[in-house]
DNA sequence: CCCCCGCGATAGAACGTTTTACTTCCCGCG
DNA sequence: CGCGGGAAGTAAAACGTTCTATCGCGGGGG
């Protein structure tokens, strides 16, 4: 394995001056450097990180947390972080904490070993407390797809509660008077904060929100919605069903056209997240749109910019507004 | 920041014991053991990877190099290499090289200096170099959906000429006498392999495979479908179009049925991959399904054992058939 | 002519672990 | 009673960088 001693070696300088040739090209004579640069290739030289890493007291690295690999919009989420840590030489270590807080809790860990530079995290559960101990091992924090837990922290998040209150504003604006809405675990904030719109919404028109059926899936996938759309079959339809997310909301769409059940003529449907393929779904699906790639990027700019202007940065609570598009499930 | 150092002091023994409790909790006397957990706890000591790992040489680390981390495909691969490296305390560094050779070799550089213990890659190209570079660092190398470069390599793959061949023979068997074949890019070897596999379909129902219209697209989105099928429209429908993935085929449906073409009736369709959302779309999608999480699962097992045990590791050659889900789209 | 300054490079310590060789202690056996 | 040997723990070197202090050198100002 070669070194930055056999480099330095082939080169006929210090390790120093490697060291520097590869940090801070400015500092050393042109000369010098070409010299070093051909050694370099010449034996195939590769940094050893960890190394570095252990040195300098901080990585090139930042992690990524996420609830769900599987769903698109986390993977959108994920090609904007990837896109940016990737143009500023960053690597990202990803951790899919699939809904589970113990499976987040080891993620975190495994971040905090290899003292990553920064964590981008959508918490799966509301417990400040662990990403307190990150931050005080010196891991700076964004939440992404999360509002701010406190003031001096970063977080790009979308309103919840105006989507949640715009989707079944919608739904009642096109006549359903009852309705159901399914959701994923109401531990997951997002769940939550779109059910209040819902009450909201409902209330807005004159509608008793206690009206509102809730139907919990324990995960927030097109099977938990076949599910979910059994039960709603087997205790009455309403006239109209919000699902927390897309997937839930295929899932929902695919277990009521195989029960014969008519969307939208006998239940009006709506999803959350308008995934890629919700507009090209069976009857396509009416849903709200969020800047998904776009929460990626910024969520990353920010934490970059944390990490390598400490003294200028200045935190920011980033909130996006949701995008209502109607398609034909809620004709 | 606190070292192992501060534990020992706390604990009352020397580094070294903290090391053991740490790696070979078997060769310490209980009492101490104790005496140190409390230490770590009451610290709240987190282990310095980089030191760890630039000591010992070697990381609990792997990368994973997929070629569009936005195709559901990829996605399930990677659930089941996340799960497995999860299960063994492995940390999963992604990069997506979205198709890019440039963006490979950057992601793979990455890995190399974070000496990871081994890679997991659908290669984007076919050049075995660069893998044969990552080798000699020593780190192992597991190829993802493609056969092995060489016997001493293990890799875990699917039969695509086979899946090509049983797509158009199942398009042919309905009645079909012009196929489009509409593919990402010929330098992946599956978009290839899928082709020949057409080819070898039609050769074998007695017709001119040189009469397989191909329509080669940059990406493999449901974006870049419709533009394919915009292509198609223009220039004349066959009676047939089997596209490389299900994106594309996603995205062909969509332009078509838009444009007021009839599928089947007009145009039967078939996709690859069976992602979840084939079943779910318009007109459900006739798909080649992929055992994508085994995928994962068993590229990574193969990837640990061959990292965890060295002298007993058997290389394995791992060729999986894809199964033909036939719906409305063939019809 | 000498002193000082800055540029370019160097020597060597330091980062936090793991590992090897070594010490100490105690027990059992001849 | 002495000796061998295993169990438990320690001291110190080593891993490959980065960083701080330092040094030599040449040039410009006093």
């Amino acid at each position: 394995m070669v070194s930055i001693k056999d480099v330095a070696a082939h080169a006929g300088v210090s390790p120093g001056t490697v060291s520097n040739v590869l940090n801070r090209p400015g500092k050393v004579a042109p000369a010098t450097r070409e010299r070093v640069e051909a050694a370099i290739s010449e034996l195939g030289f590769v940094r050893h990180g960890s190394a570095s890493t252990l040195r300098a007291g901080h990585s090139r690295t930042i992690g990524l947390s996420v609830i769900d690999i599987g769903n698109p919009f986390f993977t959108e989420v994920a090609a904007g972080v990837e896109d940016v840590a990737s143009e500023l030489g960053y690597a990202v270590i990803l951790g899919n904490s699939a809904g589970s807080q113990d499976k987040e809790d080891r993620n975190l860990r495994v971040l905090a070993e290899h003292r990553v530079r920064g964590v981008l995290i959508t918490p799966s559960g509301e417990d400040p407390a662990r990403l307190e101990r990150l931050r005080e091992h010196g891991i700076s924090v964004v939440l992404v797809d999360h509002p701010a837990h406190r003031p001096d922290q970063c977080a790009v998040a979308v309103d919840d509660v105006g989507g949640g209150r715009a989707a079944v504003a919608h739904l009642l604006a096109k006549g359903a008077r009852s309705v159901a809405y399914v959701t994923g675990p109401l531990t997951i904030r997002q769940c939550v904060e779109r059910r209040e719109g819902a009450s909201a919404a409902m209330r807005a028109t004159g509608l008793d929100p206690a009206g509102l059926r809730v139907i919990e899936a324990m995960t927030m996938t097109a099977r938990a919605g076949e599910k979910a759309a059994a039960d709603l079959i087997a205790s009455g339809l309403p006239e109209a069903v919000f699902c927390a997310n897309d997937l839930l909301a295929l899932g929902v769409l695919r277990a009521l056209l195989r029960a014969g059940v008519r969307v939208p003529e006998d239940v009006a449907l709506m999803g959350y997240d308008d995934i890629d393929f919700a507009a090209a779904s069976t009857v396509s699906l009416s849903s709200m749109r969020q800047p998904t790639y776009q929460l990626g990027r910024i969520a990353t700019e920010l934490l970059l910019d944390e990490c390598d202007n400490p003294e200028t940065h200045a935190h920011q609570h980033i909130m996006f507004q949701p995008e209502l598009f109607a398609r034909e499930s809620t004709q």
